[in-house]
DNA sequence: ATCTCTTTTCGTACATGTACGATGCAACGT
DNA sequence: ACGTTGCATCGTACATGTACGAAAAGAGAT
């Protein structure tokens, strides 16, 4: 019964890992976000500090489970969201995107801002959208409004305009809270309503490996 | 003369600091990004490692004004750039700032995508107009191309429009190498072309305070 | 039961940013 | 000239992430 003991061992130690997640959730919201740190973690769970690094390859790791477990929370409340038009339906992934980025920006910013020197433990931008379900259901609405006509071109190019356009719109609104932005969800409704818009009078072309001129 | 020793000494000063930061220059050139440490910045210029703080805040600070000198490149290079037509002069600016962005990644990222606990030595977004020579330009073509009847509406806010549509793509092409946005700089031009033709059929109202219902 | 091999745990050590306070020096008031 | 005051410099110390390798524990073969 190799396999099985495999399998046992396997078991525990993802439980041991998700401990550790939820320890350090707590350590979050007891100290703050750099409160949290491998000693006092370790010290949590009756560790030795170097003991978490069997679990975790390093603390980007830790703080990338940390917000994953809150990237789900944020898909389940899009999906919770009442879609009758699929125009008003895409607007809603965008909002909602946008308030769970400026309510979650230690999140936000561990996911989408920080450097990716290694790809967790996945390979191909597949395992982002796997692995991102914001990014999912965002593409799935999209497919939605072309399909209904009121939006013309490729979906996946669509999607990927509306991201980069979401994340512009999040990323300064956080960084930079001083600007004079306005209401930031007066800005994002604007960008929003902005993109739907403009997208809905042109036809978005698939995006292409190859360079093309102004 | 109270007053000329206080000079000398603040320009003896502003010396001592830029010293430091060609120093860091070379450091970085030599070891790259992540090879800039207090220790050894201060071992180069023949200081303890305290001693630097006396010219800076924190490492943050060095990074800032490193981040400062490649910023005046870019507007330098921006201000070169042939501008006959408005519209083309501010697909420029973008285009511009794109390849800057893309070409200095930990610039780009130490200015616009760390947090900002402090805001270094300012006080109001008006010290980011100013000291961010971009900006400046963009908003100044953006009024340009108003004049020219080309765009319409309020210059600051398709300025910042811009911005952030600019930042979003920027960000997550240094952010997401990966992910099949296919050739960076088509993608670069294709969200500056949409930008523009989107902007150029709407009237866009100026940033507001108060919240807008969908 | 004993030995071997793998995996988990952890003790030690190091580089780093930086807080705190001491030291020395230069300008100034008397 | 002399004490005072302010500031530049720096020595020491600490928290932190983490590399390296040792110790311990567990599984399988004999």
């Amino acid at each position: 019964m190799t396999l099985s003991v495999q399998k046992r061992r396997e078991k525990q130690k993802a439980e041991l890992r998700s401990e550790l997640v939820a320890a350090a959730h707590k350590l979050v919201q007891e100290e703050g976000y750099e409160g949290l740190t491998i000693r006092k973690l370790a010290k949590r769970v009756g560790y030795a500090p170097m003991s978490v690094y069997s679990y975790f390859a390093d603390k980007q790791d830790i703080l990338f489970a940390l917000a994953e477990d809150a990237f789900e929370t944020l898909a389940r409340r899009i999906e919770e969201h009442p879609a009758d038009d699929p125009v008003e339906a895409l607007k809603a992934v965008m909002t909602e995107y946008a308030a769970f980025g400026l309510g979650n920006p230690n999140e936000y910013r561990t996911v989408f801002m920080t450097e990716k020197t290694r790809l967790p433990e996945g390979r191909s931008y597949e395992d982002m959208e796997e692995s991102n379900p914001a990014m999912k259901v965002l593409i799935s609405r999209v497919e939605a409004c072309v399909a209904a006509g009121r939006l013309k071109g490729d979906p996946r190019a669509i999607a990927t305009m509306l991201w980069t356009v979401g994340h512009g719109t999040i990323s300064l609104l956080i960084t930079f809270p001083f600007y004079p932005f306005g209401d930031p969800e007066a800005y994002v409704k604007r960008m929003c309503n902005f993109m739907m818009a403009s997208l809905s009078e042109q036809d978005i072309p698939p995006l292409t490996e190859t360079p093309v001129d102004c």
